[in-house]
RNA sequence: GGGCCGCUAGCUCAACCGGCAGAGCGCCGUGCUGAUAACGCGGAGGUAGGUGGUUCGAGUCCACCGCGGCCCA
C-alpha cells in the first residue's frame, strides 16, 4: 500500500495570510522521514544540539561497539532505539551527552568472513594464503561493512558522531589496550596456563561456542567403557570408573568422587569392586555387598592407572593417581566414579589445578598420541579407541564395553568429530579480585534490577580466570615477549618500545618479526595468540581517548558512564569486560546505570534466525512501516528486559493508535488555524491566561502537565515503557475527546475569545506534545514541530517542564466522571434505541457538574436537560418539538454530506434548495435558522429552480445545493 | 546438569503494597461523523500453564512440576 502525499500548493510569489504550510492529509511516514533526514543532513542538527548544549552537564554514554562484520538486522534496531531515547531526552534537558560511535573491528567472526570470500578454510589455509595479506582483506572487509552500520543507523534516526568513531583496530587503540595489559601484568595477575576448549585436530584450531553451536549432531555412536582402576594397596580391588573416550584413558592422572554420596563395595567372583551405592545396575552377574563407605573416605586412595606412560613422564614426587573428591560428579551415569584426564575435559583440568595435580598431554596437536604412549604412538586417537578397548580387556582391566549415542560436537568446517584438548592460555587472574567485582556490580544501578543479583550476580560468584588469548590472526596482538634461551617474559605498553612510529600497523605477521633483546644475551620473540575480542570493547573507555598517551583529561571527564545500553546477551560479554577490566585498573566499575534489554523474537515466540527464514529486514521496515514506527513498538510494546514478539501488524498498529492520530489532530489545527489567521504568541509570551480559557482547555493543560512530569520521571528512571504508554494515552485523549469536544469551537465562524483559546490551547498541547515525542520518535515529531514552530527543529528546544499552576486535578476528576456519564448515556440511548441526532429531555445522573463541563455532557448526549439524582435514567419522552429538532439535525447532516460529496471546501458558503413535505417540511420551517448556521448557507429556498443539482435524500426530503459567490 | 526470565481473552500485552482480572487489535451488533487509514456504545470471549502450601483473601508470596526463551557447563 502506497500513501502518495497530496501534491503541496505552489503559492509563489503570492504572499497569503497563511501561517502555517498547509500538509497532506494521509502522510506517508517513510517519506516524512526521509525528508527530515534530509533536513538534519542540511542544516547539521544534531551537531547544532550538541554545540547548543556545550558546557552544560556531562551525561555520559558508552557505545558498545558492534562488531563490523555481517549487516546490520532489525535487532540491531532495538538496542540503538533505547541508546538513541535517553541520549535525547538528556540532551534536550541541557546535558552535553557526547555521542562517540565505535567499531569493534577484530575477532573470528571477521576472520570467516574473509575465509568465505576467498573460498579456504582453516588455519593452514589461512597460512598458506599468508596472513599479511589474509589480515589485509579483514580490514578491508570491516571498512565495507562499517560503511552498511553508518547508513542503517543514520537511517533509523540513531544520533552517533561517526566522524569520530573509535575504532578498535587502531594504533592509538591498541596501545591502549596493551597499556591495561601491561597495568594488569605489573599486578602480576597475568599467567600462561592451560584451557580446555573443544578443538578440530584437523583444522588444528579451537572453535569458539558460536562455533561449537553449528556442530552439534545427535545419535553419534561412540564406546561406553567400564575400566578396572586397582588399589596400590590391594589390587584384588578395583575402582570402576565408566568413560565414553577410551583414547583419554593413557592420559589418566585421577579419579573422582562425590563427597557425599554413599559407595559400595562389593564381591564379585574373585575380586572386589568399588562404585556408587545408585550405580549398581552397571554390575554385570551376581554380586555379594561387602561394605559402605562414604566417597569422602575414598579421597586419597592410590591406584593403578591402566597405562604407565604418563607414570614414566613425571618427575619425582609428582602428585596424581590418587581418589580426589569433586562437586561435579553426579550418579545419573557410570559409576559415580569419574575418570579424569586433565588435559581432556573441563572439569578435569579445574579439578587437577585446583589440587596440584600433575599432568601432561599423551596427544598432540594433530590429535595422534606422543611418542611416548608407546603401544599406540602416532595413532589418531578416535582409531585408537577399539585397540585401547582390546588391550584393556587383554590385560584384564576392562569390565565392560558397549556402544552409546549421544549428541557429539563435530567441527562446522570439516565435519571432523572434535576433542575437548587443554591449550596453552593466558590468563587474567580475575578471581583475585572477585570481592571487589561483586561489590562493584552490587553498586550498579541494573535495569531491570533482577539482572544484578540474577543473571550477572550468578555470573560473577562463579567467576574463573579470564582466557584472554586466542590463536587467530586478526586482533590486537598480545603485547608478550618471551626469551627463547632464559624463558623470561615480557609485556611491552606501547609501539615505541619496540621501536616502531606511532602510528605503525600493530598488528600480525609484521609485529611478529619484533625481536627485543634479553638481558640474558638472548632473544625475546612475541608469543603468538591475539587477545580476546571482548578486552578491545571492554577498554573502551579509556582506548576511546588513546588514554593515557592521549585524552587524558577527556578520559577523566567521562570515566565513569551514566548509561550505556545492550541486550542481555551481553552479560558475560561487554558487561563484563568493562566491569572486570575497569575494575582491576581504575578498582570501580565504568558504568553507573546499565539497561538490559530482551531478545527481537518472530511473531511466534522464536529466535529470529536466517536458517529459520523468520528474519525481517530492517531497510524493508524503514521503508513500509518507518522508523519512528519500529522505535516506537520497542519502547510501548513490552515491560524493559522482555523479549519482543515483532511483526509487521504490530507495526501497523504503532501507526494507526500514535503517529497518524497525531499527524491528523496536527493537520486539523492547521486547517482551522489558517482558516481564522491565527498567529501563536511568541515564545515567552504570555498567552490567553488560564482562567479566560474554558474548562475543556484547562483539563488538557493540566493533562499535559500531569503527562510531562510522569514523561520525565519515567525516562529518569530509564522506563520507556513506563514513559511511552502515558503519551499514548495522552494522544487518545486529546484526538477522541478534547478535539472531538472542540470541533464546534473551530468550525463557529465568529471570531471570539473562547475560539482563540481553543486555537491556543491546541497548539500549545501539539508544540509540548511534540517535545515530548521528540526523543521517541524524533523523525515525526521534528517534522510536526517544524511545521508548528516556523521550521525551528524540536531537537534544538528544550525537554518540557511541568507547569504546576496548570495542574488542577479536581477538574480531571470531574471529566474523567464526566465521561463516565456519557458512557453510561450513550449506553442508555442504545439500550433505549433511540439514535443520538435525537434530542431529548433530559437525563438525570449523580454527582454534580460545573456549568461548563455540563455542557459538555448535554452536548454530547443530545439531551437539554441535566438532572441531579440517585441514578443514571434516561428521560426518552419525545415532544412534537423535540421531533421536530431532530428532523432538523438529520437534514443537516444530509447538506453536510452532499456540500463533502460536492467537494465543497470548508469555509465555502452555500445556497441551499429543498423540497419537503409532511414533517420534513415543519422541522425545515421550524428550524431555518439553524439549518443555514450549520450549513453556511447565504440563503435557504424552499423550492429549487431548474438546473440545480441535488438529490433525494430520505422519504418526503429532496436537497440541493450551490456554492455562493 | 546449573542459573535467570516468562507463561493472564483468539492475538499482543497491562494491573502500585496480597483486596471486585483490564486495554489495544480481531470478531459480532449498533450508533455517530465536515471525525482522521476514524470515533462512540454494547456484546461474545478467562479453570490466570499444572499441583500443593501460606493467608480472612493469591494472577501477585512459597514449594514442586510442565512448556518456552536466554546464558553457562
Amino acid at each position: 500500500m502506497q500513501l502518495v502525499p497530496e501534491p503541496e500548493p505552489k503559492d509563489e510569489g503570492m504572499q497569503t495570510k497563511r501561517i502555517f504550510e498547509q500538509i497532506a492529509t494521509r502522510p506517508d511516514l517513510p517519506e516524512v522521514e526521509r525528508q527530515v533526514l534530509e533536513l538534519w543532513e542540511r542544516e547539521g542538527t544534531f551537531e547544532r544540539s550538541l554545540e547548543l548544549r556545550r558546557g552544560g552537564p556531562r551525561y555520559v554514554f558508552y557505545e558498545g561497539p558492534p562488531t563490523a562484520n555481517g549487516r546490520p538486522g532489525t535487532h540491531h534496531v532495538l538496542s540503538r532505539a533505547f541508546k538513541d531515547l535517553f541520549a535525547r531526552h538528556r540532551t534536550m534537558k541541557g546535558c552535553y551527552v557526547e555521542r562517540k560511535a565505535g567499531w569493534d573491528t577484530h575477532g573470528l567472526p571477521v576472520e570467516i568472513e574473509v575465509e568465505k570470500q576467498l573460498g579456504i578454510s582453516g588455519k593452514r589455509e589461512i597460512e598458506e594464503f599468508g596472513i599479511e595479506r589474509f589480515n589485509q582483506l579483514c580490514r578491508e572487509s570491516v571498512h565495507r561493512y562499517v560503511g552498511d552500520w553508518t547508513r542503517f543507523s543514520r537511517r533509523m534516526g540513531l544520533w552517533l558522531d561517526y566522524e569520530h568513531a573509535y575504532w578498535t583496530l587502531e594504533p592509538d587503540y591498541i596501545q591502549s589496550v596493551w597499556w591495561a595489559l601491561k597495568q594488569i601484568w605489573d599486578r602480576g595477575l597475568i599467567y600462561r596456563g592451560y584451557r580446555v576448549a573443544p578443538y578440530c585436530w584437523h583444522c588444528m584450531t579451537p572453535l569458539s561456542s558460536h562455533e561449537l553451536a553449528l556442530g552439534w549432531v545427535e545419535d553419534t555412536p561412540d564406546p561406553s567403557v567400564v575400566v578396572r582402576f586397582p588399589l596400590e594397596a590391594d589390587p584384588g580391588t578395583s575402582l570402576l570408573a565408566w568413560t565414553t573416550t577410551p583414547w583419554t584413558l593413557p592420559g589418566n592422572v585421577g579419579l573422582a568422587v562425590a563427597p557425599e554420596v554413599v559407595y559400595i563395595k562389593v564381591r564379585q567372583g574373585e575380586e572386589t569392586l568399588i562404585l556408587a551405592e545408585a550405580r549398581l545396575e552397571v554390575l554385570e552377574g551376581p554380586y555379594q555387598v561387602v561394605g559402605r563407605i562414604r566417597g569422602a573416605e575414598l579421597a586419597g586412595l592410590r591406584y593403578r592407572p591402566p597405562y604407565p606412560y604418563l607414570r614414566h613422564q613425571a618427575p619425582e614426587g609428582a602428585r596424581a593417581w590418587e581418589v580426589l573428591t569433586a562437586d561435579f560428579v553426579s550418579t545419573e551415569e557410570g559409576t559415580g566414579v569419574v575418570h579424569t584426564a586433565a588435559a581432556y575435559g573441563a572439569d578435569d583440568l579445574r579439578l587437577a589445578q585446583e589440587r596440584g595435580i600433575w599432568f601432561r598431554h599423551s596427544v598432540d596437536l594433530r590429535g595422534r598420541f606422543e611418542p611416548f604412549v608407546e603401544k599406540f604412538a602416532g595413532l589418531f586417537v578416535k582409531d585408537a579407541d577399539p585397540l585401547i578397548i582390546e588391550d584393556l580387556r587383554e590385560r584384564g582391566l576392562l569390565y565392560s564395553a558397549g556402544q552409546i549415542r549421544h549428541t557429539y560436537p563435530f567441527c562446522w568446517r570439516c565435519d571432523s568429530p572434535l576433542l575437548y584438548y587443554a591449550l596453552d592460555s593466558w590468563y587474567i587472574r580475575t578471581t583475585a579480585i572477585k570481592d571487589r567485582l561483586l561489590a562493584e556490580n552490587a553498586a550498579t544501578n541494573w535495569v531491570p534490577a533482577h539482572i544484578r543479583n540474577g543473571r550477572m550476580g550468578e555470573w560473577l560468584e562463579n567467576n574463573v580466570d579470564w582466557a584472554i588469548s586466542r590463536t587467530r590472526y586478526w586482533g590486537t596482538p598480545l603485547p608478550f615477549w618471551v626469551c627463547e634461551q632464559c624463558g623470561q617474559q615480557r609485556c611491552v605498553a606501547s609501539a615505541a618500545e619496540l621501536g616502531l612510529p606511532e602510528d605503525a600497523d600493530l598488528h600480525r605477521p609484521a609485529i611478529d618479526r619484533v625481536k627485543l633483546p634479553c638481558p640474558c644475551g638472548g632473544q625475546m620473540e612475541r608469543v603468538p595468540e591475539v587477545l580476546d575480542v571482548w578486552f578491545d570493547s571492554g577498554s573502551m573507555p579509556f582506548a576511546q581517548r588513546g588514554y593515557p598517551r592521549h585524552g587524558v583529561a577527556e578520559f577523566e571527564a567521562t570515566f565513569p558512564a551514566d548509561f550505556i545500553c545492550e541486550a542481555i546477551d551481553q552479560t558475560r560479554g561487554w558487561f563484563y569486560s568493562l566491569l572486570a577490566i575497569s575494575t582491576l585498573l581504575f578498582d570501580r566499575n565504568s558504568y553507573r546505570n546499565v539497561l538490559c534489554l530482551g531478545l527481537l523474537v518472530d511473531e511466534e515466540g522464536r529466535k529470529q534466525s536466517k536458517s529459520r527464514g523468520n528474519v525481517l529486514d530492517p531497510d524493508y521496515l524503514f521503508e513500509s512501516a518507518g522508523a519512528d514506527a519500529l522505535r516506537w513498538f520497542f519502547y510501548s510494546s513490552t515491560a524493559v528486559g522482555e523479549n519482543y514478539r515483532l511483526g509487521e501488524k504490530s507495526l501497523r498498529q504503532v501507526a494507526q493508535r500514535l503517529l497518524l492520530p497525531l499527524w491528523n489532530v496536527h493537520s486539523f489545527f492547521i486547517t482551522y488555524a489558517n482558516l481564522d489567521g491565527f498567529v501563536p504568541p511568541p515564545e515567552g509570551d504570555p498567552p490567553l491566561p488560564l482562567p479566560r480559557r474554558s474548562a475543556l482547555d484547562r483539563w488538557l493543560l493540566s493533562r499535559l502537565s500531569h503527562l510531562v512530569e510522569e514523561v520525565d520521571g519515567a525516562l529518569e528512571r530509564y522506563d520507556a515503557p513506563g514513559a511511552a504508554r502515558p503519551v499514548q494515552e495522552f494522544v487518545e485523549d486529546l484526538s477522541n475527546w478534547y478535539v472531538r469536544r472542540s470541533r464546534r469551537r473551530f468550525w463557529k465562524s465568529e471570531q471570539g475569545e473562547d475560539k482563540l483559546a481553543a486555537h491556543q490551547t491546541l497548539y500549545e498541547a501539539l508544540v509540548v506534545l511534540v517535545r515530548l515525542l521528540a526523543p521517541f520518535t524524533p523523525f515525526l515529531a521534528d517534522a510536526v514541530h517544524r511545521s508548528l514552530c516556523g521550521g525551528q527543529s524540536v531537537h534544538l528546544a528544550d525537554f518540557p517542564r511541568p507547569d504546576p499552576s496548570a495542574r488542577d486535578p479536581e477538574l480531571e476528576a470531574e471529566m474523567a466522571r464526566a465521561r463516565s456519564v456519557v458512557q453510561s448515556g450513550l449506553a442508555a440511548r442504545d439500550r433505549a434505541r433511540i439514535r443520538v441526532r435525537q434530542p431529548l429531555p433530559a437525563l438525570t445522573h449523580p454527582g454534580r457538574f460545573r456549568s461548563e463541563v455540563a455542557e459538555l455532557i448535554r452536548d454530547e448526549l443530545n439531551v437539554k436537560e441535566l438532572r441531579e439524582g440517585p441514578e443514571l435514567v434516561l428521560d426518552t419522552t419525545i415532544t412534537p418539538e423535540l421531533r421536530l429538532e431532530g428532523l432538523a439535525r438529520e437534514a443537516v447532516r444530509h447538506v453536510q454530506d452532499l456540500r463533502k460529496r460536492r467537494g465543497l471546501a470548508i469555509e465555502d458558503r452555500i445556497h441551499l434548495y429543498y423540497r419537503a413535505q409532511g414533517e420534513w417540511a415543519a422541522a425545515l420551517e421550524r428550524f431555518a435558522d439553524y439549518l443555514a448556521a450549520e450549513t453556511l448557507a447565504v440563503a435557504v429556498y424552499r423550492d429549487a429552480p431548474d438546473g440545480v443539482d441535488g438529490v433525494p435524500v430520505e422519504d418526503g426530503l429532496w436537497i440541493g445545493l450551490r456554492r455562493a459567490g
